[in-house]
DNA sequence: CGTTTTTGACCGGCGC
DNA sequence: GCGCCGGTCAAAAACG
């Protein structure tokens, strides 16, 4: 599975127009190069093989035209998914329970989201005066935005450290009641008054899968896009750790954009043609 | 020596 | 009211 969405990925990543196809189909080049070879071996090319080497020369053009065709429409798709995926990490307005349909588990606690939620300064008590249900509400409608990321790491890696190019402040650590492994709370450090809360947590179905609950907005920008190339030490390691994050998001979007490929009748088949081809 | 992490205590919400 | 549980506090320890 690994291989065949990393071959993709370049191809993606060199996606080429007819001009300089060649490069980036390496394949049919070296078949062209080989043959080339084989006759001037025999110095004097046979007419018939240069007709032959000449039509086939066509057919390479032309499949490489529908390939191109193929991948310029899924490169567009791969885009705009790309731009969905960044409306929906960096849009902290999105809806957390869209983004994360988490089934909160069954007990007499209230749901992950709101469990243990501490009061915004606009949202006092004060304003609850009126009967359970208002007050309720006016809870809900202070609720800062939630939404949660899951990030791939090592189960022998024990640090709950989730890499999102921000830094954050660890305050407390918990076990809970229905995972097994704890969860550590952070408070973003970067800005003293940065309201966002994270909370970062091993899934108890996978371990190797960080599971961080992100609650808030942040008040200030991203120390990373702040400092640009500054080679600061810690502020390169925060680059560093936003990069692995988006290789994260990067290579959900390309795996998906694999299944998308497969699924394609046009891509399938101008595929099975160049390799019938290739192999004739 | 300043900052960060650890960890036990404490607080408040919720269900019974 | 009581107990359970998640979240936070804060002192001590660790770290650079």
């Amino acid at each position: 599975m690994g291989s065949a969405w990393l071959d993709l990925d370049l191809n993606v990543g060199s996606l080429r127009f007819p001009d300089d196809a060649p490069e980036a189909f390496p394949m049919e080049s070296k078949r062209v190069e080989d043959s080339r070879i084989s006759t001037r071996g025999g110095e004097r090319s046979d007419p018939q093989v240069v007709v032959g080497l000449e039509a086939e020369l066509i057919r390479v053009t032309e499949e490489n035209k529908k390939l191109d065709e193929t991948l310029r429409i899924i490169t567009a798709e791969y885009t705009s998914l790309w731009n969905q995926m960044n409306d929906l990490t960096t849009t902290t307005t999105s809806s957390p329970e869209g983004a994360s349909p988490s089934p909160s588990p069954a007990g007499k606690r209230k749901s992950e989201s709101s469990a243990g939620h501490t009061e915004p300064a606009n949202c006092s008590n004060a304003e609850c005066t009126s009967a359970d249900e208002s007050c309720k509400r006016v809870r809900q409608d202070c609720k800062p935005p939630v939404w949660k990321l899951h990030v791939r790491a090592s189960p022998s890696d024990s640090s709950l450290v989730v890499k999102d190019g921000y830094q954050w402040r660890k305050y407390g650590q918990k076990v809970t009641r229905d995972n097994p492994s704890p969860r550590a709370y952070f408070r973003c450090s970067f800005a003293p008054a940065c309201p966002v809360k994270k909370k970062v947590q091993r899934s108890a179905e996978d371990q190797s899968i960080l599971v961080a609950t992100y609650e808030g907005e942040h008040n200030h920008t991203q120390p990373s896009q702040v400092v640009g190339d500054r080679s600061d030490m810690d502020f390169g390691r925060s680059s560093y750790l936003k990069s692995s994050v988006t290789e994260e998001l990067h290579h959900s979007l390309v795996e998906q954009m694999a299944r998308l490929l497969t699924k394609n009748p046009a891509f399938t088949a101008a595929v099975a043609t160049a390799i019938s081809g290739m192999m004739l």
